[in-house]
DNA sequence: ATGGCTACGATCCGTAGA
């Protein structure tokens, strides 16, 4: 089975991409973040009828996130349970005996901001939730945008990016954080090419000079990373007209 | 030169993203 993640910078605008993409990449699974709109707006009747069931956690303007699968959702979770937020960033749901995890975390804006203070915060109370549905979930995939860049070797340029917000080692450490209660880096489990990214600034000609940095991940509790078979970046996208900033990142696992 | 896009919801600019 395929199990995949996008932020997709507005559902909204993206639908038109999105569709023919379930068609063409054929996830099982699939992690939707930044909506930007509130439920009454998901397109959840284009969706369904493109053979998907739905959850999704939204909000005006900001956030939001999605999970689709071919297979029916259930025991659906949206928040950190104990953390006080308004900000739509996490829903779980169960899938057969897969427990699927969707996440967006916060962008920290700059280094020593309110915003950083509250992504360090916001990673710490993540991991708490994590720890309790692994313990629960021993098939357990969190997917998504997490906003950092684990290594140097996950930035187009490391020198200009030291120290800098999504690169910064109090981030890499909450990341670090992630991985010490079980979970691995899906696409660290195999052979990659070089740089290989999943986000490009809108910005000066950032995708078509590779000027990226890899911060959409999909980890694995240890039964599930066993049976995986293959992780990669789905680029096609973000070669469209009109684009997410954000490429697709799939993972496949023996059923 | 610290900008440079894009989306959104408010107006024709500010906020946020990363």
């Amino acid at each position: 089975m395929k199990l995949a993640t996008w932020n997709v910078n507005s559902i909204k605008v993206r639908l038109p991409q999105l569709l023919p993409w379930l068609g063409e990449a054929k996830p099982d699974v699939l992690c939707l973040q930044e909506l930007k709109t509130e439920d009454a707006g998901f397109p959840r009747e284009a969706l369904e009828a493109a053979g998907y069931a739905c959850a999704a956690s939204g909000q005006k303007t900001y956030n939001g996130v999605a999970i689709l699968s071919r297979t029916p959702l259930a025991d659906m979770t949206a928040g950190i349970p104990g953390f006080e937020d308004d900000q739509k960033r996490v829903l779980a749901a169960t899938v057969s005996d897969l427990r699927v995890i969707c996440v967006y975390c916060p962008n920290g804006q700059a280094v020593g901001s309110d915003k950083y203070e509250y992504k360090l915060r916001w990673f710490e109370a993540l991991r708490g939730h994590l720890e309790k549905e692994l313990g629960a979930h021993p098939r357990l995939a969190v997917a998504g945008d997490f906003n950092v860049a684990p290594e140097d070797r996950d930035v187009h340029d490391p020198k200009a990016w030291e120290g800098q917000v999504l690169a910064s080692e109090p981030e890499r450490a909450a990341w670090r954080a992630l991985l010490a209660l079980g979970l691995k880096d899906s696409f660290r489990l195999f052979e990659q090419p070089g740089k290989t990214f999943s986000w490009w600034d809108y910005r000066m000609m950032a995708f078509r000079r590779n000027a990226g940095l890899r911060i959409d991940h999909i980890l694995l509790s240890e039964a599930l990373a066993r049976g995986c078979t293959a992780t990669y970046v789905d680029k096609a996208p973000r070669k469209l007209e009109r684009p997410s900033d954000h490429a697709p990142v799939l993972a496949e696992l023996r059923e």
